[in-house]
DNA sequence: CTGTTAGCGCCTTCAC
DNA sequence: GTGAAGGCGCTAACAG
């Protein structure tokens, strides 16, 4: 058995290879090509046109490890197909971009130990921060976050954050964003109004509860949790299932407030289908906004998460957090406000 | 003035901090964590152990740096927050990340010269390998695309290719899907069908354009580009401004197809508001089976990408080129099916 | 203004 | 089975 000879042909050109070419030391080239006042303005020019006609290319990877920064920042989100999410990393991307930052993206597929894997492979990667839509719960280990706080990385918390002291993070106002869609609801006539909760191991939708749940307080309504709070996940055939099971269950209910607009969209079909009208017999409001929502007949109310901006003002943390290393670290907390979009699917009064 | 002083604090442990705790050399440290047969079961396990405690981290720029392989690809698409294109990127990281490559992604903006330069950027980032929707029509320099072939890096086009024989691609069949979708108006009774065909310097449009044409000739219609082939863009105003323009020219038509499904949902909205019956008065098909095209009333027909696996196909693409490293590059080409999906906006006939 | 040297963290010959 | 040395490509002292 012969061993396959791989020819390493090199396919890049270095400095060492300009600096052979033009018999100049590396580090004048190198000092030409960053524009270091410290150069013969002759010998930069000659430097760079046969740096450009050479088609030489800096390898940021040598850079990355001679300067500690690899200009790469990791993002770790559920799905990266979610519009939400997806939006959330435009925005990062648009804003990190000028100054030259990559950006990679990871998907945990709402699983909190590929969220784990993820961390600590971004890590190996020496990413210089890290942007979380966490997928971990409230009461779950969070011993990847610590890691990369150790590792003197800025860790940015977007949407679905836990509490974690050292994190920078950006929400929206969950609560009062429930709240409003709530009252809303309230206003328009309601009176039995079913919140699909989701899943209240994380703050937000806790948070979207507790709005639903003080609306209700402040308008005289008491909160029945047994029969009207229903844990669905995200997904539209949980909606679907949650709706089939409220009719079996012959509850009755004049309204839905969904924390999330695909459980509301699945109730939309299954209400639809059953020819239950909306919203004249049942009211209904999502929860955030997802471009699709508004297509529905009728559209689909639901509550603005402004996701382009969570990822910008996201980007913008990093970025006061990256400048202020080597200080203690301050972690900032941002909170948008939430608005709420009326159409069509909660409209009783004209 | 003083200057500042910065403690560069080492944050990270290296093989090298081992090797000093353990008073083993580094080269053993190293063959240890790699699990190379060469050394001693015992210190094996000593220096693993050790390494894990101390919280040691593999440098992969390091490792990058001396192999001359990132781990790293790169994908440039227009947006990252459009559906198809997020979802062909999760089908690449999904496809991608056994195997311990990260993903890197950019937006373009749908601007050609910003394409260049992120290509360029990833270029110097020592990507292993680049993924590309472009947004560089037929006519355009495609410079930045040899740089890549020239660099020896395995290039993928997905959906939005050009003609580059050294490339490898991942298309759908576009001129059947508009071929399908345009018989199926056709057997549904239209007789003047419009078409929005975006711009056709990609090819992906030209060939759902010659899908079009294709159908109406074996079926005796016609094909009057004049007036009933409109250039739009892929966006929402696009198509309602065309609907628009119909009426006011008072072209009669039965029916559009377009082959962006957001100039269809732009139509769909237009012609709701204007009165027109959907599908009675013009029926309606779209191209690319959004998710949100399926949730409008009547729910709109649509002929389907397959995104999630035109991405896993890419990286597939991207794999056997990255073993066949050395050999002379064949770049493969795979055409997907078009489904069309006939939904209630183009059903004339029960 | 320019060249020499060293080192970022790792792996991998080459010796022993 | 283990250690020493060199180099991936780059920049930043340190000399001259």
């Amino acid at each position: 058995m012969y061993e396959m000879v791989f020819m390493k042909t090199k396919s890049h050109i270095t400095i060492y290879d300009i600096s052979k070419r033009l018999k100049i030391s590396p580090s004048t080239v190198s000092r030409a090509l960053n524009d270091n006042p410290r150069v013969n303005a002759d010998t930069k020019k000659l430097i760079v046109e046969t740096a450009k006609q050479m088609n030489y290319k800096q390898n940021k990877l040598a850079l990355a490890l001679k300067s500690g920064q690899s200009m790469v920042v990791g993002v770790v989100v559920p799905f990266i197909n979610r519009s939400f999410f997806s939006t959330v990393i435009r925005g990062i991307e648009e804003e990190l971009k000028p100054l030259g930052y990559h950006v990679i993206i990871c998907q945990t597929g709402e699983d909190s130990s590929a969220e784990q894997e993820n961390i600590y492979a971004l890590l190996d990667a020496q990413v210089d921060g890290v942007f979380l839509s966490t997928s971990t719960g409230r009461t779950e280990s969070k011993i990847h976050l610590n890691h990369v706080i150790e590792h003197d990385k800025p860790l940015v918390l977007v949407d679905r954050g836990v509490d974690f002291a050292d994190a920078s993070t950006v929400v929206i106002d969950d609560f009062k964003g429930a709240y409003e869609a709530t009252k809303h609801l309230i206003e328009q006539g309601c009176k039995t109004i079913v919140h699909f909760a989701c899943d209240r191991k994380f703050d937000i939708y806790e948070n979207r509860f507790l709005g639903y749940s003080a609306a209700l307080e402040d308008h005289g309504i008491r909160l029945d949790s047994k029969k009207y709070v229903i844990q669905t996940n995200s997904v539209i055939e949980n909606g679907r299932a949650a709706v089939v099971d409220l009719l079996k269950q012959n509850i009755e209910f004049d309204a839905v407030f969904s924390a999330s607009d695909f459980a509301a969209i699945g109730a939309y079909l299954e209400l639809e289908e059953q020819g239950i009208g909306i919203p004249d017999q049942v009211a209904l409001v999502g929860f955030g906004n997802e471009p699709f929502i508004k297509y529905t007949r009728p559209s689909i109310s639901s509550v603005d998460q402004s996701p382009l901006e969570m990822g910008r003002r996201a980007a913008q943390l990093f970025l006061t957090s990256i400048k202020q290393k080597g200080e203690d670290p301050i972690s900032e907390k941002i909170v948008l406000p939430a608005v709420l979009h009326i159409r069509n699917s909660s409209k009783k009064l004209e």
